[in-house]
DNA sequence: TAGCTAGTTGCGAATGGTTCTCATTTGCAT
DNA sequence: ATGCAAATGAGAACCATTCGCAACTAGCTA
């Protein structure tokens, strides 16, 4: 996947020059996230990071996460009864659909919903620094 | 007060048709949870409760709460980086706006946005279950 | 009203996701 | 290449919440 391999890179780029180090461990689970299509958690995430590299450990998966997230490039989301999960922030904004059954996770956006937030916001007295909105749902069987 | 009165002798009703025996701590836990006025976690809930009966533990008080929650007379919310905080489920359905500076919620109710939820959900072929709308903001200085 | 019994309690131990500690290793600026 | 601050692995610590168990009790029954 040249794609992948260009947003890695990109990663790299943007931890090194918020002064983090990429060591082997972190471009692994750089790799892995930018790879992902779904919402893992930190054991998936190490479980498919120990297979570029043995050595990472589920600390470093915890410790890089962490990093990532205060460097802006990764979210983590912590969904109802469930382990934080996380995906990369290079998509535009979105919210979540949660599929109570199985776990899988839908992203949707809606701009009316979010201009609605900073309307009650503002009748408060608040300035809307950011928000969580997310649908648990049932698959419709007709 | 006669309306906190009422209302636990209610909850206690609901409680004693589930099946759900009243006893001396969850009748305390029951007036604090009435009474309150804020959104209360299981430790301050507990602070308070001891007042009114000294033997109440902390296990008890997290039994009770489960146990007031499928019987649909407690709410829980788990709001951002924060212990489980819970509101007796009288009220209206309502969102809530979390002061990220103090704490403090304020419930809010937009038909609007719940409506448009569930034209989402039905949009991607769900059923909308239950939803999770937090506002996170900081109070506008000015 | 006393008795019975399954539901409830307090206490303390267990859980489990996440964070921390610390001795050792390593990225990377110079 | 070198040095040193940052990062790592392993396991202990954290901490809100749940569990296990022996003693207690709400509230039905006779």
């Amino acid at each position: 996947m040249r794609q992948t391999k260009n947003r890695v890179q990109e990663l790299e780029g943007i931890l090194r020059e918020g002064g983090v180090r990429v060591t082997r461990q972190r471009a692994a689970i750089l790799k892995i996230l930018a790879e992902a299509e779904d919402h893992p958690d930190a054991s998936e995430l190490h479980r498919r990071a120990k297979e570029i590299d043995a050595t990472v450990s589920l600390s470093t998966v915890y410790r890089t996460l962490s990093a990532l997230e205060q460097q802006g490039v990764v979210q983590r989301h912590a969904f109802e009864n469930a382990t934080a999960r996380f995906e990369t922030a290079d998509a535009p904004h979105h919210d979540h659909l949660i599929d109570i059954e199985t776990g899988a996770v839908i992203e949707f956006r809606s701009d009316k919903i979010e201009q609605l937030q900073a309307e009650i916001a503002a009748e408060l007295g608040y300035e809307l620094v950011r928000h969580r909105l997310e649908l648990y749902c049932r698959k419709r069987k007709d």
